[in-house]
DNA sequence: GGGAGGGTGGAGAGCGCTCTCCACCAGCGT
DNA sequence: ACGCTGGTGGAGAGCGCTCTCCACCCTCCC
């Protein structure tokens, strides 16, 4: 019934709703915002007129006059190469032929990123707003970013900062634009941002290999220049000294499986006698994992092995990973939800979010 | 230098530029848009006042006019529950808490589908082009789509369809709408999309595990209302068939691990003597693996697997595996070719680009 | 019964841009 | 010398929508 009208020419615009109604564009406009009181008779007779016209609105004109595109720009930054802020990590690269982006190719391929993605649609959705993806891992993709929001072509920013000097979000706050991020910035930023306690986190790990009787434990660490990396560290450090452990053998990885087969090898080498392992994300854990078991070391019966995050990864692998849950999902709902607040009130101080990470236990501690 | 202007008042306007060059707006779109010849001192002029004024340009205003906003959706759609088109697949759901969707958090998980995203914004960035990602797992969301695309909130869209029955692809056609699909539509519609040879790409695991001297060969397949499922196990048995084994004990799998898992149990009690399996994709070929090394039997020495779309999972696992390749970021990046394409050429018939899969050899068969 | 007040619809002015005309000014041929 | 072409800049008409006014009418109250 539609399609008589509709290919009748170009596509149906408020005045042709208008027309086909017996009421002025005015009035049109007022039923689909659902604005102002409108005789509910005349209301019926729009609606009639809105699907027998086939009317679908034109955004552009809205946005041209409301300033508001329902939009919001999804960046995964970062000076940098390899990691989630904490999160998963970049198992491989394995993409040979043409992708090139060689940032691109490593972030998504990351389940992390897959997790922001899911939590981030799911608040935005209900909102009727969407989510544009960006990297911004050079230079010039950092101003395109800027420019995006400054024509307005999105409302708003969220950002997955993948390094600690990320000038991203400086950017972003000094061009006055809205933006929230994932994960507390270096520099102090007047920024809305979630994060993870990961002290905490790195303290319910070593508290759970202690508990289970394990002496001589190492880490395997995240990069030392990505905060969750530090924080996981010192949280794991701390902890483990309360408890009369002032000294814990430590080798840096770099949140990938393959650097955590490296350190956990390292760690063979050099304590040989060890009985427990906290790898500072999943993908390293299961690295040890391999390692371990390639050198005849039994998980968990030899040797005891935490990760963290509870990725995909920690619950698919062989023996599934007793791992420190980050809640991604709603950590990114969350920095969505306070994108949308921020928008509806511009002046509305920064604010920040810390979630409290808990102690998924399965079989490898 | 140019905040002193900027923040001087509202954004900047072509109409500002004009004034501050001292031309008329129009030449300043002229330069802006580099249409037509201007003088090269009026250009520079232009240029300059663009700095001071520090323009900016707004998209919502010039959509209206070009009928074009150079974003394009990227949708995520299907009846369905588990499986992007033959592509790697969905681990596990492992999503507690609040994070609802259990679609939308179970699809994102699956690394296929950040393969795509990077395929897809590689070749889309050059073209200062975005992608804006939506989901379409439900009635209405499926709508949603359709009058997003209709608003002109974007100008084509990038249909990922995990379901062979997924209306989506024929509302978007119907709708005259540009569109390009990940594989093959179920019903013949009149729309480009990319697709691999499944057939031939099955049948090269079953060479390979024949001329490794493999006898007792099985498979698990994937779901076959799928047509990727449905086209491997065909290549698979076909190849088989030719080269003398035309009966090939076969058990239907999810294209999860778990769903591997299960099919690998029944398959060594059904046939405790196979001594080569093929998975239709990898994450199946991990569970098969796991599953085979628990029951004594190593891999490749005893039994040689194989999976198939080398798919992260594939290269990190132990043993690594060999599988066979599914180029997603070239498919995907193909794809958005396709559709920039259609977009500048609207009635350039439809096209499909098949993609030939190769072996890729690494240690489990 | 008349004016005040609240509810309801219409008119019309933009939002900031593109793009079609048109005007103007060389430089050319006849 | 005169029109004519081709190159170049300006004017201005929209694109489709929202939203502020304003006009109108129907109570309601004094």
């Amino acid at each position: 019934m539609t399609d008589a009208l509709r290919s009748a020419g170009a596509a149906p615009t408020l005045e042709d709703v208008a027309r086909a109604a017996g009421v002025s564009r005015a009035t049109v406009s007022r039923v689909i915002n659902g604005v102002r009181n409108v005789d509910p008779a005349i209301q019926e007779a729009v609606r009639q007129a809105v699907s027998v016209t086939g009317y679908a609105g034109n955004r552009a004109a809205r946005s041209l006059v409301t300033r508001r595109t329902d939009a919001i720009v999804l960046v995964v930054s970062g000076a940098g190469v390899e990691e989630g802020p904490g999160g998963g990590s970049v198992a491989q690269d394995g993409t040979g032929s043409t992708a090139t982006g060689s940032f691109t190719s490593r972030v998504f391929a990351d389940p992390f990123f897959g997790r922001v993605v899911t939590g981030v649609v799911n608040h935005l959705r209900p909102q009727g707003m969407h989510p544009v993806l960006m990297f911004a891992e050079t230079s010039p993709a950092r101003e395109e970013v800027v420019s995006y929001l400054r024509q307005g072509s999105a409302d708003g920013a969220l950002i997955v900062s993948t390094h600690a000097k990320d000038p991203l979000p400086g950017m972003v706050t000094e061009a006055g634009l809205p933006a929230v991020l994932y994960a507390r910035p270096a520099r102090p930023v007047p920024i809305s941002y979630v994060d993870l306690a990961h002290r905490d986190g790195a303290g319910l790990a070593a508290e759970h290999l202690l508990a289970r009787g394990c002496r001589r434990i190492a880490t395997i660490s995240g990069p030392l220049d990505v905060p969750a990396g530090q924080e996981r560290l010192e949280g794991f450090r701390d902890t483990m000294a309360r408890r009369g452990h002032p000294y814990v053998p430590t080798v840096e990885g770099q949140f990938t499986q393959e650097s955590g087969e490296t350190a956990m090898e390292r760690l063979l080498v050099e304590h040989p006698g060890l009985d427990g392992v906290f790898a500072a994300n999943d993908l390293m854990a299961v690295g040890a994992c391999h390692v371990l078991r390639e050198h005849g070391r039994r998980v968990p019966e030899d040797v005891a092995v935490i990760g963290f995050d509870d990725s995909s990864a920690a619950s698919t692998c062989r023996p599934p990973l007793t791992t420190v849950r980050q809640p991604v999902e709603d950590m990114a709902a969350e920095m969505a939800r306070l994108l949308v607040d921020r928008l509806a009130a511009p002046d509305r101080p920064a604010t920040s979010v810390i979630f409290e990470p808990v102690l998924v236990v399965r079989d490898s501690a």
